[in-house]
DNA sequence: TTGTACGCGTTATCAA
DNA sequence: TTGATAACGCGTACAA
């Protein structure tokens, strides 16, 4: 225990508060509040006096309090399908440590694609009042879009700019990138294309992108595109499974794009495994640019997306938002790349 | 700039509080609390009429209140070194689904294998007054042990049990993993080993895995093991660059164990190219079990973990721990196991 | 089964 | 530049 301890309460019940530090450093309370909170309004002797007692005395603030008190917190929630795609963890880190110096904290929510669960997570996460709330793609439930209404917390949207936001926005436009590989594989020649993705009720980007892969092949005069539905979330085992459904349902197929780099790895390998030449015999196209889309071989052509900046881009609108500096934007387009390789 | 109500009359301010709810539904605020707390004290006709007004005024509790006045969060804070790396976002992955029933958020730190980044980290971490943290290894600073003491949080350090616990700890044992490693090696008749990691003062895991290997292979009066160290975070153009220096400095080398499959995965693929037979001109082990391990050719011989296992788990012994029935336990090792492929 | 009084640790306001 | 006081919204303890 402590050789110093407050004489005069015998209120203290173990828990140091700023009440001890201010009695340790002979000032008030109000004067250690400004001083955690870096106000200029402290001369600087007492600064320092007041510091040598939150040492001393190793002081911690009490957020709750400070929220409370303040009626506002220093968090930041994020809510996405879920943690096992590296494309939304990069995004999440990306939020982490843009906010980190703040001493703002990121809570997360795994909807796993369901939005009843968006719809739990977040009235849930609500009651930690967070400065803003980091949603994934456009598309929300009527319950999930009034309960951040009335709560008036910002909202960013992420991964998707093909729509209105509720507030502000940051991604790339899916259907612009499907377009983009659409017009590749026409260019490079392929007549019957797939597409392997999730559900369009569950993953409205990826239906934005099977959505501009179609308009790139109808311009090209080429039959429909055949797709295949998998669900949520998707492994490299789909991948495969994909490929299978592919082969089996429309033999013809000389290209598919896959709305995952995973799976259209996983895909390549098959292929290799089974003697399936790439991309004579049938061309590849994933999506994210994953590191070992460049090591593989052939090389898979995709999609480069930038998932941690748009998380690092989140945090600064939400920055921005918070000290109204008057420069917060409303909607962000980052740059998406198609990345030829071998694949395709 | 807003303006505090001397009133306490005059509930028309914009937040709506237990208060709110209470007039509206005739009770007072205490049995909106009994109602929101699921406690069994409440008449059942009156807790309808409570949560007609919950569901009528849209009331969300406010956590920084509670917290207050119960002198207690629903926070759990997990410390990881990147949220990059699979394995640790399927571990935080693991935590955060086994504590969303319970209404318990988490927030997660990156502290890019930098031990005054966990130090910082945590620091503002516990102003949130988390009930638990969950760190990554057994190594910690003395500050960070310091603080971790006085706050009195309860602690639980994950991937690793070759060591004691600050307080609770669940993972496996990298040593003897390692030793796996280099006893399935040795005995496939490998006569020169080289391993690939990062530096030992930044990933001990890594660290005890190699000493674990080096006692196989010294067991086996094999010559010593080769060593590379690379600094963290590993990507898969790690694998290549330590294959490069595998090559170059060590060139009789049959067998590289990679401390993460990212790298072994690259590092097969790069053989592939070059036109290095793999197993027969030179043995690759791999740790994870990330899932193109079973996809690339040859498949990867590597040691799978269960990283959302170890998070449910961390977060189940937090779990007990905060409900002090009295199963607590303080260690618990969970199975690795070495799966023998294609590559070594 | 329900209500009343009080305090949790901090910040905002205003006075000194 | 500093301090006194009053909230912030809720749970705990106890009374009714």
């Amino acid at each position: 225990m402590k050789t110093r301890k407050p004489q005069k309460e015998a209120k203290s019940s173990g828990t140091i508060t700023m009440l001890d530090v201010a009695e340790y450093a002979g000032v008030s309370a109000q004067t250690v509040s400004r001083v955690v909170g870096n106000s200029s309004l402290v001369a600087e002797k007492t600064r320092r006096r007041v510091e040598e007692a939150i040492q001393a005395l190793r002081y911690i603030p009490n957020d709750a309090a400070r929220s409370l008190a303040s009626a506002s917190s220093r968090v930041v929630a994020v809510i996405i399908p879920t943690l096992s795609s590296s494309a939304f963890a990069a995004e999440v880190k990306g939020v982490i440590d843009a906010l980190e110096p703040h001493k703002i904290s990121v809570i997360i929510g795994n909807t796993e694609y369901s939005q009843a669960r968006e719809e739990a997570i977040l009235q849930s996460l609500l009651e930690r009042r967070p400065i803003g709330v980091i949603l994934t793609g456009l598309q929300h439930s009527p319950k999930v879009r009034s309960l951040l209404q009335q709560s008036g917390v910002a909202v960013i949207e992420t991964w998707d700019t093909d729509g209105d936001p509720i507030d502000m926005a940051v991604g790339f436009s899916n259907f612009t990138a499907g377009y983009d590989v659409g017009k590749l594989l026409c260019e490079r020649g392929s007549k019957r294309i797939a597409f392997v993705g999730g559900g369009s009720a569950q993953d409205s980007r990826a239906q934005s992108r099977y959505l501009g892969l179609c308009k790139a092949v109808k311009e090209a005069k080429l039959p429909d595109v055949h797709r295949v539905e998998l669900s949520l979330p998707m492994s490299g085992n789909d991948g495969i499974r994909g490929l299978d459904e592919v082969l089996r349902d429309a033999p013809l197929t000389d290209a598919i794009f896959f709305s995952a780099d995973t799976m259209a790895l996983a895909a390549i390998l098959e292929c290799n495994r089974r003697g399936i030449r790439i991309p004579e015999q049938l061309a590849i196209c994933g999506f994210g640019d994953y590191e070992l889309a460049a090591m593989v071989t052939p090389s898979l052509t995709t999609v480069r997306t930038q998932p941690d900046e748009m998380g690092a881009t989140a945090a600064q609108m939400l920055l921005a938002r918070i000290s109204e500096s008057g420069n917060a934007k409303h909607k962000v387009v980052l740059a998406h790349q198609l990345v030829r390789r071998g694949s395709a």
